[in-house]
DNA sequence: ACAACACATAAGCAGATACTTATGTGATTC
DNA sequence: GAATCACATAAGTATCTGCTTATGTGTTGT
């Protein structure tokens, strides 16, 4: 399920980090490593689960794969939380009509 | 950590659950196991969670706890997927300037 | 062709997680 | 005030998860 995969992804700080390095463009494996203290066969299993939540794509360019965010697993997320629109506090309130635009 | 905790806290699909159960209006829990074919520990250390990840607020009424949405762990999430607004797709374009709206 | 490189996959393992059964706690009812 | 009810907590356990080391696969450079 696309869901539980999605969710199941975000949970791990690890991947959390590696979603936001790739926020900041597209980068290859190596280059993600780089400051985060993670072996390289932890970032190819981490990499695997991102890919397979749709959070991220690849490319593959030679030797190397670079990596870049892929919007539709963070759309589906928000499209989860307007489930939830009508909790949201009052100062926020504005959000709720274009929310309401991506139920398409 | 408030992010890890509201992110671990929906990598199980049981909570998930929960929190669509409560989106329709609050509930004790008795009523949130009903068709649920969860057992009442679970359901109990379930919503701890919840409330640990403040994506529920507990409200005592007697012998019973009533339970409803907590917005706070929602709106962190919407925070949180600001960081990826310049890769969503050209048709959810509008809702940028409304998400940036959030940051105060 | 061979060595070096970038990355993926396999297998094993320690710690985390979600369940279970049993029991505890506080409020209500008779 | 004793039984019942709604829920919480404790302790044990099977499964899942993320790491490790070892090895495999495909590409590049010489």
């Amino acid at each position: 399920m696309m869901e539980n995969d999605i969710f199941k992804a975000l949970a791990d700080p690890t991947r959390r980090a590696i979603l936001e390095k790739l926020s900041s463009g597209e980068m290859n494996a190596s280059a993600l490593r780089e400051g985060m203290e993670i072996s390289q066969p932890a970032m190819s299993q981490h990499l695997t689960v991102l890919r397979g939540a749709k959070l991220v794509q690849e490319e593959r360019h030679g030797r190397f794969v670079n990596y870049q965010v892929n919007p539709d697993g963070l759309v589906f997320i928000a499209q989860w939380l307007t489930k939830y629109r009508s909790y949201w506090p009052a100062r926020i309130d504005a959000l709720k009509g274009l929310l309401k635009d991506m139920d398409q």
